[in-house]
DNA sequence: AACTCGGGGCA
DNA sequence: TGCCCAGAGTT
């Protein structure tokens, strides 16, 4: 297992390589982040972001969501994936936001995690992006680069890989930690294809040493 | 814990 | 063509 002096060096390394990961998400309100955060299960960010140029011209409050039918609202987010429990979601998640939270996303994760079709990923990026709220997201990029370099166990569960982070990460870095594992795991360390050459963290990677005793690791 | 939703991107 | 992708809800 990674130590903490360990953990503290590969999140410089990810800093290096990524070094704007955090300015990614940005989002000029709680609102667009939670609607954005949830249209992309599933599916890539690029896409995602390819639709909410458009939808956040047209909708910018929950009444505009829910006033049109769910069919218009599939129709302009349907080049996503599971677009129609999505557009369903949404609309049912803004008659909530209007009726039980005074058309304000809420905070806790209690809250959120009430509404329709979020969890507690998008709960707690919506938390830390939007609020400032120390969470850390654990999605399935960051559940297999948290695996592959040893600081979690193969058979932990979602939840235990996030107690781990929180344990091992500074607080003031959780919600930068979390975008920075999301690009170290999209770009770099990918589900297939990992660049294990030319990874500076090869030295401390289960995985990474596993794969190059096996020769698996290509010049 | 396994299953399902799903169109687009990529090999 | 076939496989996978910033998850969540149900059984």
């Amino acid at each position: 297992m990674l130590t903490i002096k360990q953990w503290e060096h590969c999140l410089e390394e990810m800093d290096n390589m990524f070094p704007d990961a955090h300015c990614e998400l940005v989002h000029s309100n709680p609102f667009e982040l939670l609607i954005a955060t949830l249209l992309s299960a599933q599916c890539t960010d690029q896409l995602v972001n390819k639709v909410t140029k458009d939808l956040f011209q047209k909708y910018k409050t929950p009444e505009d969501y829910l006033s049109v039918p769910l069919e218009e609202l599939q129709q302009d987010i349907r080049s996503i994936g599971l677009y129609r429990n999505k557009a369903k979601n949404i609309q049912k998640l803004c008659e909530k936001l209007i009726t039980e939270f005074n058309g304000e996303v809420p905070k806790t994760r209690e809250e959120l995690t009430s509404l329709p079709g979020v969890g507690r990923k998008t709960a707690n990026v919506v938390m830390s992006v939007a609020f400032g709220i120390p969470a850390i997201a654990v999605d399935t990029h960051v559940e297999r680069v948290t695996k592959r370099l040893g600081l979690c166990r193969w058979k932990d569960s979602v939840l235990e890989v996030e107690e781990t982070l929180m344990k091992k990460t500074p607080k003031e870095r959780w919600s930068k930690t979390h975008h920075q594992l999301i690009f170290f795991g999209r770009y770099h360390c990918k589900a297939q294809n990992p660049q294990c050459h030319q990874c500076p963290l090869l030295d401390l990677c289960r995985e990474g040493q596993k794969r190059l005793k096996k020769g698996l690791i290509k010049q």
